[in-house]
DNA sequence: TTGAAAGCGCTAACAT
DNA sequence: ATGTTAGCGCTTTCAA
């Protein structure tokens, strides 16, 4: 049978108030001599305090939830493991959930969440709709938001990426490699994440003094097939242009590949700017120039932020907006 | 405030029991009545019951561990994803931990899940050493090994891949279409899974009567620049073949890179054939032949099986061996 | 059909 | 420096 706080005090003669404040190291007040005995016994019965009740007394679990539409869209690795990373660090653990981009589950999972007293939370929303918790409304669990800004109730905090830099980045970089016919593949334009990244795009054209044209303009999907068929049905139309930018890097993936069988060379005939910077996009033929996506760093902080919140820390930051960067590497070149 | 089941006891003028009863569907013996009064409450009041209470009771916490080396390694997303999707089919909840193959790391993670009362634990091994975990040891905390398999005291069943069928089938593949000169890109050797990988590539080399050459075999690391880097080296140093068979399929597309940039064609002049089939291996150019792991399979069936241990089932088996299959694509072509 | 009472393993005022 | 006591929110005998 386990070994409780109970036992542990009556091996050392001691109550069980004296062992629970050896536990949590608020041992000021207790003599040398018994906090080794405890220690001692502790370690002799491999004694292991129950979380669960301490949880119970506590109201808190030291686990955090992480909801993200799914860990296989190689966006989210990375972002879970930053948000493991951090919370580790501080001793928390971490729940994850995948929603699909679908409200219901999201819910639930909130739900869940909240039943199971996580601390508070770390989502990220599908829809650019406004979100209310019941749940959380009732119980003040602290949600904070990545990398999709939408309106949540009671949100405390988020950190997101300014995608509107990145579109910039990526078109200027065109722009000066002289290209001026740009095409940009966009996912679909359901939340600012994908709007601003599209303004970004117009904005630097704007500077170089070129109208952004709305047949250069795709909305689509971010799935490589969706860039593989739309190249392919430009390409067929007889479409010209010299820059493709793409929303992320598995549409510029599906692109190339489309451009490569239509026996088009990149980036001699053709430069390609992607997004995200997933780990594949050095590995591709030819290696992908991209908008690096902070994506470990969004997960990292945002639990930073959470605790800082949970802790009540002061003057934390409670809107962190990263700056993606260019990564040039073999897939755009001079017109 | 929130409301407990004390309150709605009183709002209802019944005891907590019989909400408890009403809360867990044990309500054979309550009159239609009072349930249908305290499912109403429970609604206006927006009453959640505690899990962490429950769990101090009833020593169950509906969560399960997920231990493996990290989630940013293709590999695991998709085993990581099947294992959560069963898991909340069965009102479960996953916490995952990266261990990132480091044994200490692994030890702290599997003693603090042990902490929290979890359930269960889904583990990825790091070595093949065997492992013995004192708190696993006192509380009997069932845990299944998925992917590789190693000694751990008290282990309850594993979930593995048959990867002797793997290297077999590859192999094969290359052999049927004419290739004689084969090389074996491994990973370490050092747990079953990799050295099976091997044993199954020697195996049908043999059938094929062609005496497998310990030159033909590299051993070296799971990442693409080890592939990239070790296929330079052969070509330089002037090494004849047309086979190449890598032991994942991070190796074959750093391998596949090295190959073009010596303008050597896949598959006319080398063909490739990797392991896994990872989300991207299909996007690559060209599309990449590999064997087929079933990860998704993997996570969801070592899920189901932890849950059938969970609940007692009877006669469920305690070793599962997937059989991975081969995935023709465009990276290999006859001789 | 319902409820009283005990207890899960722990923490935290408040005494002493 | 240490202990007494109450209680976190729930389940579960056992009795009524």
């Amino acid at each position: 049978m386990k070994v409780t706080i109970k036992d542990i005090a009556r091996f050392a003669g001691v109550s069980t108030t004296t062992v629970s404040k050896i536990i949590n190291n608020k041992d000021e007040n207790i003599s040398e001599a018994t906090r080794k005995k405890v220690l001692g016994l502790m370690k002799e019965y491999n004694y292991v305090p129950n979380k669960i009740a301490q949880s119970l007394v506590t109201k808190k679990t030291k686990t955090i939830g992480l909801v993200i539409p799914d860990i296989r869209n190689p966006f989210f690795p990375e972002l879970a493991r930053g948000a493991e990373d951090k919370a580790n660090e501080k001793g928390y653990n971490i729940i994850f959930c995948n929603t699909d981009d679908d409200i219901e589950k999201e819910e639930n999972y909130i739900n869940m969440l909240v039943e199971k007293m996580v601390d508070g939370i770390i989502f990220t929303a599908a829809s650019k709709r406004s979100y209310e918790f019941k749940t959380v409304e009732k119980f003040p669990v602290p949600i904070v938001l990545v990398d999709r800004d939408v309106e949540v109730e009671g949100i405390k905090g988020k950190v997101t990426v300014d995608t509107f830099v990145g579109g910039y980045e990526g078109t200027k970089h065109l722009l000066e490699l002289g290209h001026e016919e740009i095409v940009f593949l966009s996912g679909p334009l359901k939340n600012n994440t994908s709007i601003n990244r599209l303004k970004g795009y117009k904005k630097a054209l704007e500077n170089f003094n070129i109208e952004p044209k709305e047949n250069n303009i795709l909305e689509g999907e971010y799935k490589s097939e969706w860039g593989y068929e739309i190249v392919k049905r430009l390409l067929e139309k007889g479409k010209k242009f010299s820059g493709l930018f793409c929303a992320n890097d598995l549409i510029a993936i599906g692109a190339i590949k489309a451009l490569k069988e239509r026996n088009l060379k990149v980036p001699e005939d053709v430069s390609v700017v992607g997004f995200d910077d997933i780990y594949i996009s050095r590995l591709i033929d030819p290696d992908l120039t991209t908008i690096r996506q902070p994506n470990y760093e969004m997960g990292y902080q945002s639990v930073e932020m959470l605790i800082d919140i949970l802790e009540n820390k002061e003057g934390y930051k409670e809107n962190i907006d990263l700056i993606p960067k260019l990564i040039i590497r073999k897939s755009t070149a001079k017109r």
